[in-house]
DNA sequence: GTCTATACGGCGATAGAC
DNA sequence: GTCTATCGCCGTATAGAC
């Protein structure tokens, strides 16, 4: 039973740990005895935590996603124009990646794997709710004219969100540019192009 | 000793079953049981072919990086202005992820972890090398005032090979979407953004 | 070029002591 | 909460017959 306080429970040291070295190496090519390792513990020992280094990735991943897409819902609830929401939208993600860049990172690499099995199935039920999110946002945005009339919706829609979550391959946090910054750019290119006007 | 003829031999066969289960997968994810498998061999005469499963990620890698880098040659050599040859080079990245998904996807996928070995450090070498090539031709458009002045190239260099690439998770070879209409709809939205004019 | 048979290590996971 | 010790499986790879 985790307590609510700041105060990081062994649980989710763990959890951190292991975290990072399946963004770093990949899920499969993370054996339970290098999180041990990482841990300063045996890898035996983990399993009074877990059931399974499958558990791990699985906690990781959902508690993530659970966050995440509070903040969606937050944009899609408000009463701003597209054009602003688009911008929540993207600004939300890009301070995500800020968090959070080890499960981003996971979910880019091995969502599509784990998703074949049914423990991941809710992986597929994500994805498509990011969709929804998104095709909304961009729908609207065509209809009220804040967006050109000659979008393909569903290519743009696969254009932004690739383009968003992509940026956890090479942004590190603390690192010369700020997320908001990295944003702020983004938008700048997304909206208007990069050529000259 | 491979001939140049159209005919492809028993390794280009196994190879182009390995790439496609490696691409589909991972790499650690596959094992020399399911590529037997899907040859219809066993395990064992695989190694009649290669030296190690390493050895067939290796020329599947290899091969791709040394034609898709003969193209890019080409476009820096041109004496285009900036505008088309960004353009070509665009064009030719979304032709290669139709020619060669697989390949691409494994690079993608992959080329980060594999990177760490001694082995395979001829794809960081690539990596720079590709990097050369968007940064000049990035670096002309915006001293010809082909592109806007105000562009982070170093960021708009990071978008752009991102936002090429990712496309390979979704693009399906022989799907409703052709390459060319793909790579035309993205130079849209690069050059020009979104945004309603 | 493929099969039979197998070596060998590393993997995830378990049981019980401390 | 961690350690000791270990199990059984599956991974890559090998040797030699066919």
């Amino acid at each position: 039973m985790p307590d609510s306080t700041a105060t990081a429970t062994r649980r989710d040291e763990l959890l951190a740990i292991a975290a990072r070295l399946f963004a770093e190496k990949g899920f499969k090519n993370t054996t339970v005895r290098d999180i041990a390792d990482a841990a300063g513990i045996l890898s035996g020992s983990l399993y009074h935590h877990f059931d399974s280094k499958e558990s791990m990735v699985d906690e990781i991943l959902s508690t993530f996603q659970t966050e995440l897409f509070a903040a969606y819902d937050d944009v899609l609830a408000s009463d701003a124009d597209a054009r602003t929401k688009i911008e929540r939208a993207v600004r939300l993600s890009f301070a995500a990646i800020d968090r959070h860049p080890d499960e981003v990172a996971i979910f880019q690499n091995e969502a599509d794997y784990l998703g074949t099995f049914p423990r991941f199935a809710y992986l597929a039920e994500r994805n498509a709710q990011s969709r929804n999110v998104w095709m909304t946002l961009l729908t609207e945005g065509v209809e009220t004219g804040a967006l050109r009339a000659d979008l393909d919706v569903t290519l743009t829609y696969r254009f932004v969100r690739d383009t968003v979550w992509v940026a956890v391959r090479w942004y590190r946090p603390g690192g010369g540019l700020s997320h908001e910054a990295i944003a702020a750019q983004y938008l700048t290119i997304l909206l208007d192009g990069i050529s000259h006007a």
